[in-house]
RNA sequence: CGAGAAGUGGCGCAGGCCGGUAGCGCACCUGGUUUGGGACCAGGGGGUCGCAGGUUCGAAUCCUGUCUUCUCGACCA
């Protein structure tokens, strides 16, 4: 199932650009650095969004929505957060358009500017924070676990599909404490749901860790983050849980009166993942043939094809199939019966494989005697001849099966891509030849991780969370290091 | 914004040096034969060659300008 993982970093990217279009996820759209979600790659974000939400409710998060525009003047409040996000907004400075008297079209009005420009949000927490200074007022109302599902704008100079474009949809939390230790374990718990996510549901498995101070977020105390390996042997970001200590809190002046009737100000988290799972669930899976779904996310779980010559056998088929689909459904298996005759069976075939359809029952009247369907399963492409008593039950333990192996072999990879290096010739070696995560010392200081990026191009992806101690010696600069830290070349 | 490349039917491209009736593959339409891994035959429709100037009897082709897109860097979930 893995893909060669040689090619040149630019062949992957061709690769994975045609795939997202050609198995119809998406595609670019007329407004530059934007993508158009396609009904089927929306169908797969849903099922994500799904998933997620219903982790997020379990947990006690509760959903809200909140304005796109955010006035200019909210963003300076916390003077990071200015500093990450204020180069790469989109602004909106009038509020009308009128006919050109000269005949040019429509023209922006110049009547119509706006006395404050707003800013189209590039993330939410001024706009939050704001709301929140009149909803928080004392300990009885914390904590406040709230998340949005959204999209937002980064006007990105350099895009990619699903990975990263100028507008995205995402989820971001936002939370609100009462004591620091109470906002870390929310931040920390959260990181756990997505860790959770990626690995049951997306068969993604991921490094839980903490970002070093140049990576984390503007704003942010501690930054959490997961972070997975694609099968180019470049990580990807997919997802951040941030500790925010009271730095919002403070710049919107959000207090609370204490049990002991103190005035304190709140603790906060923010955490977030985006439409970026989806190229992530593309990159991590995919094959030559196409995508490569794990049947918990997949939006189709089964696709029949009936085969036939003549009408009489196609009514023949149609009743078995209906027979099949009907107990599929009843087994909570999503499945779609495609007896179109535009296109041939091997058609079919080919398109369902690269749709990443996890499992394909052919079904002709050869079959029909012999009482069998023939089942092919994605990720292998292994076929099989399965009887049709009981069928359902069957194609449930390869569903799961499939999820299983999936996993399995996205964590084969990934283990043999976690390499140690005890000196910088090594260390760049790995990382020009083999790829993936290079678990290296480091002095700590944000010199070295600099001047180590400009060198081999390799940040620090994470501190993983489950870090054993170990006395070292900086890659770099030959400092001591107690732990050792994952870096490696990133989307 | 720096460095490269490309703009020709819906999509992918050829033609360009050497100016002379705008072509190929896919897709589409019609008819027929097909259907167990991306079918075949026959017929058909569709393009003022990115835009603007210039050279010429004549420009997709040569010259000048201009616009757009893509790839690579700086930015980033």
């Amino acid at each position: 199932m893995s893909k060669e993982i040689t090619p040149r970093q630019q062949d992957y990217a061709q690769w994975y650009n045609d795939l997202i279009i050609k198995s119809g996820l998406a595609d670019y759209s007329a407004v530059r650095g934007c993508m158009v979600i396609k009904p089927y790659g929306f169908a797969l974000w849903e099922r994500m969004r799904d998933e997620l939400d219903r982790m997020f409710k379990d947990t006690g998060h509760q959903n809200a929505y909140f304005p796109l525009f955010i006035p200019k003047s909210f963003l300076s409040r916390e003077a990071a957060h200015v500093e990450g996000f204020a180069k790469e907004c989109a602004v909106v400075t009038h509020y009308r358009l009128k006919n050109d008297p000269g005949g040019a079209g429509v023209i922006v009005d110049p009547e119509a500017k706006l006395e404050e420009e707003l800013i189209v949000r590039p993330t939410s927490e001024t706009i939050i924070w704001n709301a929140y200074k009149d909803w928080i007022k004392s300990y009885r109302d914390l904590p406040l676990l709230i998340n949005q599902w959204a999209n937002v704008v980064r006007w990105e100079m350099r895009t990619r599909l699903f990975l990263r474009t100028s507008e995205f949809l995402w989820q971001e939390g936002h939370t609100a404490h009462a004591t620091a230790p109470e906002a870390e374990a929310e931040a920390r718990q959260m990181l756990a749901v997505y860790a959770d996510f990626a690995e049951r549901y997306m068969a993604l498995p991921v490094v839980r860790g903490v970002k070093s101070p140049a990576e984390r977020f503007a704003g942010a105390v501690d930054t959490y983050c997961i972070e997975a390996l694609m099968q180019d042997g470049k990580a990807l970001q997919a997802g951040t849980s941030h500790f925010l200590g009271q730095n919002f809190a403070k710049a919107f002046d959000v207090q609370f009166l204490t049990r002991e009737n103190k005035l304190e100000h709140v603790w906060a988290t923010s955490w977030g993942v985006s439409t970026r799972l989806v190229g992530a669930l593309v990159m991590a899976h995919s094959d030559d043939e196409g995508l490569v779904l794990p049947p918990l996310l997949a939006p189709l779980q089964v696709v029949i094809v009936p085969i036939w010559k003549g009408a009489e056998q196609k009514a023949l088929i149609d009743a078995k199939a209906d027979e099949i689909s009907a107990e599929l459904k009843k087994a909570g298996i999503r499945v779609k019966y495609d007896d179109s005759d535009n296109v041939r069976p091997g058609w079919k075939f080919a398109e369902y494989e690269m749709k990443g359809v996890p499992v394909r029952i052919a079904l002709g009247a050869r079959d029909l005697e012999q009482n069998v369907a023939e089942v092919a399963r994605r990720d292998t492409r292994e076929k099989m001849s399965l009887s049709l008593d009981n069928l359902a039950a069957r194609i449930k333990d390869l569903l799961d099966d499939i999820q299983q192996q999936i996993y399995r072999a996205a964590s084969t990879y990934r283990e043999e891509h976690i390499t140690p290096a005890d000196d910088f010739d090594t260390f760049r070696k790995i990382l020009d030849e083999k790829g993936g995560f290079v678990s290296a010392h480091w002095d700590g200081t944000a010199e070295t991780e600099t001047r180590i990026k400009e060198l081999t191009k390799a940040t620090i992806r994470c501190i993983p969370l489950d870090n054993p101690p170990e006395e070292g010696k900086c890659i770099l600069s030959g400092k001591p290091s107690r732990e050792r830290v994952l870096f490696a070349r990133a989307y």
